[in-house]
DNA sequence: CTCCTCGGTCTGGTGACTGAACCGTAGCAA
DNA sequence: TTGCTACGGTTCAGTCACCAGACCGAGGAG
């Protein structure tokens, strides 16, 4: 978290866990890396992070396993989360089901993830109604609810997620074309 | 968290979640307070944590409904767990095991969890594997398992929970004589 | 060449956390 | 009554993480 990010003399593997994904910022950069953002500049624009925090931030997970770092292109990186980030989802669904639950958004849910073999949503323990299973991020499609608030940001990537979108698919192609060239639109 | 606790322009329930739990020492102060620490003085014995941030911590969650404050003799505050305090046990059950799961300690599970009314250890998910149902704290037992490591804590709190102890029971009676007069042993 | 985007690093200022000292209340013993 | 202890804090100086904004180098595009 800050200032002796170490819980030492802790025996317990939650102190262990915060230790690696308990410092600000850093569960949400890591959702947004599950939902397929990739990259510096669009975690940037999605997450008000000063560059430094978000660059020590990447350089952190990256040296924890939680993210894999590679260029897309010549001198430009992408952070693609891996299997132990992806592990990571039941521990960040069930802080949102709590966060909607305590703390609901004025119109209703903000958002929906819905378990794609079954075409169901997913329910507030993050199980599958339909087949029962515990749901996979790279199983789930995730779309916005009556509660989301579409004014608060106007950057690309959140307008692509106001969209269904399926989690872990990056929202950007690689070798993209720069934002004048695109006739308009998300994505 | 730290430094502008908030996360304005957030149109996510993990971030609202975050504004309230997601401060340093916060979580572990609330696993604490679920397992039956009450004391300001129990949770400054487990937690390494500087009394001012201890005391900080335990008046924003009792103003953000999570513990409520109440006198467990005339000058002695004791603070006990609401239902939105145990609503997070899934979220932190879920950080344990991914805890857990990455960082093993070399010696197996540190902790185990079970089922009281089935007598069943509940599984990674946190569910009970005979019932089915998600278990809610107040019907857990929790027992150290073979990772943990007695050496780290030996303050009288700590010695109780390597035993084997229902959660949400306090670990303390309220108005204990002085340690001087008690026999020996933990509680 | 210039201009732009991207992915950072650097810097000064602010504020949260740390450790240690201090303090008021209450209970107990003599 | 005095003295001692446990408890639940508060205060304070120092340190370090975070913040905002400036800066910078590599790689395309025109």
């Amino acid at each position: 978290m800050s200032l002796g990010k170490d819980y030492q003399r802790q025996d317990c593997s939650l102190a262990r866990a915060l230790e690696v994904v308990g410092e600000r910022w850093t569960l949400l950069v890591l959702r947004d890396c599950l939902f397929g953002v990739t990259r510096f500049s669009d975690l940037r624009g999605r997450l008000d992070i000063p560059r430094a925090v978000l660059a020590d931030r990447l350089s952190a997970l990256v040296g924890a396993g939680l993210l894999e770092r590679r260029p897309y292109r010549p001198g430009r990186e992408e952070y693609l989360p891996t299997e132990q980030a992806l592990a990571l989802w039941p521990a960040i669904y069930a802080l949102r089901e709590w966060g909607e639950r305590y703390y609901p958004p004025a119109g209703g849910r903000r958002r929906y993830f819905s378990h794609l073999p079954c075409g169901t949503d997913i329910d507030s323990t993050g199980r599958c109604p339909a087949c029962g299973a515990i749901a996979s991020p790279a199983e789930l499609e995730t779309r916005p609810g009556p509660g989301a608030d579409p004014t608060l940001r106007d950057d690309e990537v959140s307008r692509a997620l106001y969209q269904p979108h399926r989690m872990l698919t990056p929202l950007r192609r690689a070798a993209q074309p720069p934002a004048w060239r695109r006739p308009g639109g998300t994505d």
